[in-house]
RNA sequence: GGCCAGUUGGUGAAGUGGCUUAACACACUGCCCUUUCACGGCAGCAUUCAUGGAUUCGAAUUCCAUACUGGUCACCA
């Protein structure tokens, strides 16, 4: 009886495809079945997402894949969902050493709430494809059990020469149709190949048409209209670990993920994906195609590059110092442009209190705009109190300058108190981008940093006329009791070497005077930090003390 | 080459047939405020939405062609 069947082409007779699934994976006892009681629907609440980041481990996370993850993870936790990263290792040849660690340790940094994790676990894992080897052997010998698979063993030279032949014939270019020839093997033929010891592919039977038109829905780009699939694709490589669709499938099956975001260029195989999908008969999650995160090189546009754009690495931010949260804030703008101008009406909220959605989202891809995220950084540290900014500049410069990190740190209230003119108020100044910006316009505060130093001096150049203006405050009008006697002491100084203290009595009869209030002003400023441009001076001499001014005065009156 | 998508100022973009003489933000320019700078305020910055045609009383928005840009066609993801 079992021998009549065996000259019958496989996938043609339920009994037969038995027989084969045996032949082919013999010792695979774990079933769908088995999968599906482990794996159950999640107990999630109406509405919650899950969403994933599934990076190969090739390296480290840069702003492109940053941007990937930044999308899934909000939509995960705006709507009380969960997030995953799962690691596609299956193309062993990219992979690179200590790559997961790398990437779990720079979403943290960024302060990515990631649920379940390949280090920390999750009760869908295991997360590293690779260890799920076993999942795939089981659903692959249920495809063939249902005879939507069969083996192939074409040799590489046989599948390069159906190439060259289909490209001289100008037709498609895969294995399908005729060009299948595996699909037709009989039993027999099958374990002849086997007893030979013969590598196969698993390939998928396809059903699809060509000609035919397949519809779906996607969350971004809208309705797409796509020629169904007909190629046999690989389910299983010859050394037993499937490519990245049929781990898509099986994968975010088996984790219950709801919403799959990803890169736009998968958009072609959705055809193959989906039919994947209908041959399990799974429930199809939702799909978004992200745009890649692009850059102008010259006049072209292109997708940002690891190798080629500095500014695509993560560590370009951190030597600089620009927060983490202003990153993610520039991301909030890339992705849904209407989040801006709800944030500069809701300045005290955060991004995270904002409802992204992905109709919002552009069909044309985000150009990176390094300029853009600066300025948000700026208002972003702007809005800190004093000792946020404090304990963020002691924190970048105990990694990446470590002589000012011992300065910050030695005189700590000192330090805050200069971070704070002019901060913690409505209008706060910003002066700074990055926490790298920081130490480059307060370092004359710091006597240890205060040599070397070229005076910058404004209108007033004559030496001799500064040393006047010096030395005549000094004796006679130094105060910084309170701002506006202060201010009051410095007009009547001006006034007294004949400059006007009064800004409109100058700017009516400048003829009348040598100079004015400002350029006075602008003297001491000079004197005491060598630039033209400081925050407040009153601030300033306050936190300075008698004792350095008097010195730095000093210093030039003497030279 | 086949298939798919996109194309709005210097930049990111809003826009889904009349509220658009194209929002908002960045950048830039000018003015005001001001002891410097920054902040802030005001003003300027696309007569036009890749090009051509069609539908319509009316089009950035719908349709058709063309051009350009990107993606994809692996035992890579």
């Amino acid at each position: 009886m079992i021998n009549d069947k065996m000259g019958i082409v496989i996938g043609s007779d339920n009994m037969t495809n038995k027989l084969l699934a045996d032949l082919l994976y013999p010792n695979v006892t774990m079933t769908i079945e088995d999968c599906e009681k482990k794996y159950p629907e999640r107990n999630l609440k109406e509405g919650a997402m899950v969403t994933r980041f599934a990076p190969s481990p090739t390296g480290r996370v840069h702003m492109g894949s940053l941007f990937a993850s930044f999308i899934p993870e909000v939509f995960a936790r705006q709507t009380d969902g969960t997030f995953i990263l799962r690691i596609e290792d299956t193309d062993g040849k990219r992979t690179i050493e200590n790559g997961i660690q790398l990437i779990l340790d720079d979403l943290k940094d960024y302060n990515f709430q990631i649920d379940e994790n390949p280090i920390d676990g999750g009760e869908y894992g295991p997360y590293i494809q690779t260890e799920r080897l076993e999942i795939y052997r089981a659903f692959a010998r249920y495809l063939v059990e249902i005879g939507r698979a069969y083996p192939c063993f074409c040799s590489e030279e046989e599948l390069d020469a159906m190439r060259k032949e289909q490209e001289e014939k100008k037709e498609r270019i895969g294995y399908y149709g005729k060009y299948a020839k595996c699909r037709n093997l009989t039993y027999d033929e099958v374990k002849k190949h086997l007893d030979n010891g013969d590598k196969f592919v698993l390939r998928l039977k396809s059903m699809g048409d060509f000609n035919k038109k397949i519809v779906f829905k996607d969350l971004i780009k809208g309705t797409i209209e796509l020629p169904q699939n007909d190629i046999d694709h690989v389910l299983i490589k010859s050394d037993g670990v499937p490519p990245y669709a049929f781990a898509h499938v099986v994968d975010d099956h088996l984790m219950r993920v709801t919403h799959v975001t990803r890169d736009d260029s998968y958009i072609s195989s959705v055809p193959y994906h989906l039919e994947l999908w209908n041959a399990f008969g799974f429930k199809v999650p939702k799909y978004a195609h992200l745009l890649p995160l692009c850059i102008k090189d010259g006049e072209t546009v292109r997708k940002i590059s690891k190798r080629k754009d500095p500014e695509a690495a993560i560590s370009f931010y951190s030597e600089r110092g620009i927060p983490e949260e202003a990153v993610k804030l520039y991301f909030a703008t890339l992705l849904n442009s209407n989040f801006e101008e709800w944030y500069l009406q809701n300045q005290d909220k955060s991004y995270k209190d904002f409802t992204f959605t992905f109709n919002k989202m552009s069909k044309s891809g985000p150009l990176f705009d390094l300029e853009k995220l600066l300025n948000i950084s700026k208002n972003y540290i702007s809005k800190l109190s004093k000792d946020e900014v404090y304990y963020n500049l002691v924190k970048w410069a105990k990694t990446y300058d470590n002589d000012f990190y011992a300065l910050i740190t030695k005189y700590e209230e000192y330090t805050k108190n200069i971070l704070n003119i002019e901060r913690e108020q409505r209008k706060p100044r910003k002066d700074y981008a990055c926490y790298s910006d920081i130490k480059g316009q307060i370092f004359y505060m710091y006597d240890e940093l205060y040599n070397d130093i070229k005076y910058d001096w404004g209108s007033i150049t004559d030496i001799d006329e500064i040393r006047k203006i010096l030395n005549l405050y000094l004796e006679k009008y130094y105060d910084v009791s309170d701002k506006d006697v202060w201010f009051e002491k410095i007009k009547l100084l001006s006034e007294e070497l004949g400059y006007a203290g009064n800004m409109k009595d100058y700017r009516d009869n400048p003829e009348h005077y040598k100079g004015s209030v400002a350029d006075i002003s602008n003297v001491l400023r000079v004197s005491l930090t060598s630039s033209q441009v400081t925050p407040d001076l009153y601030e300033i001499m306050r936190l300075l003390g008698k004792e350095r001014i008097e010195k730095r005065m000093e210093a030039i009156l003497e030279k």
